[in-house]
DNA sequence: TACCCGTGGAG
DNA sequence: TCTCCAAGGGT
């Protein structure tokens, strides 16, 4: 099957690692986590590493929780560590050491929602399945709906829109899915789309209504300087660059404010991704 | 549903 | 500088 986004995909597409035929559904599922909000230019060199250690849950299995958040380095949102270490952990005890091949197991997984079932299920095992991320719901916008940019959240509408967009092949519909993402994260960017390049460009509802600006409700973006995740992620770094555990105190000199400290701190505890050791110390769980 | 959860690069 | 945003998930 030949159309102008799959020849454009076939010329275009980037090498990356995880889309090789040699990569193992294991490395499918951590390239997936790890590019939930995260740019691929970032993901890469920590994938690489992730794969040369832990080639098989198993061997991610065996470690601490502690290690994968070290070990996941600054790519943001350590839970997401915290939650592929907890899915290496399924994986080895309740199907059999490997990714399952099924669409509802995935998405029991920990850390894997409809979006991360969809991809690895599309990319590393051919099942047919709409992969819907911010990339096509932002060509779905523009080309089909012909607004700029999406709503701020994944609508029913959109969903069975790429349902319908899908072809009938599983093989053509797991090409269709990440071309589409491709196309989203190369040319129809969310801050500049650059039109001249785009395949589709004579089928696009947005181009042919004369590209107008977004019109919807104010995005609002995400406050940082000041936040509790601010503070959470100054903790966590400084345990990640410690060869043990931290004094409480030598945490607490982080931040300024004391009462958003502790808050912080909790719910970090909470979240599993420090513990309590011996007397007023902090570390990452497992050491 | 709306909000919380990190980090850093681009414009 | 500062705002925006990047292959979302969990609650």
């Amino acid at each position: 099957m030949r159309t102008p986004l799959l020849d454009w995909y076939a010329e275009h597409a980037r090498d990356l690692p995880w889309r090789r035929a040699d990569c193992s559904p294991w490395g499918v599922l951590v390239s997936e986590v790890m590019l939930q909000q995260t740019p691929v230019a970032r993901v890469e060199p920590v994938w690489r590493e992730w794969l040369a250690r832990w080639p098989e849950p198993a061997d991610l299995a065996a470690e601490t929780p502690g290690e994968a958040v070290r070990a996941w380095g600054r790519l943001g949102y350590p839970r997401r560590a915290l939650r592929l270490h907890a899915c290496a952990l399924t994986l080895t005890q309740e199907h059999d050491g490997i990714v399952p091949a099924d669409l509802g197991a995935l998405l029991a997984l920990p850390g894997v929602g409809t979006y991360t079932a969809a991809a690895v299920g599309a990319f590393a095992f051919g099942i047919r399945s709409a992969v819907v991320d911010t990339n096509v719901r932002r060509v779905q916008a523009r080309a089909v709906t012909g607004e700029a940019l999406p709503a701020q959240s994944l609508t029913a509408v959109e969903m069975r829109l790429a349902e319908r967009l899908l072809p009938t092949d599983p093989d053509i519909a797991a090409r269709w899915n990440i071309a589409v993402m491709e196309l989203g994260a190369l040319v129809c960017t969310a801050r500049s789309p650059d039109c001249e390049r785009c395949p589709i460009r004579d089928a696009c509802a947005w181009v042919a209504a004369g590209s107008p600006p977004y019109a919807g409700p104010p995005r609002r973006g995400q406050a940082w300087a000041g936040t509790d995740r601010q503070c959470r992620g100054r903790v966590v770094g400084a345990l990640r660059e410690a060869p043990g555990s931290l004094a409480v105190e030598e945490l607490r000199a982080l931040w300024p404010d004391a009462e958003q400290f502790a808050r912080s701190l909790q719910g970090l505890l909470d979240d599993g991704l420090v513990e309590r050791i011996g007397s007023g110390h902090i570390q990452l769980p497992g050491g």
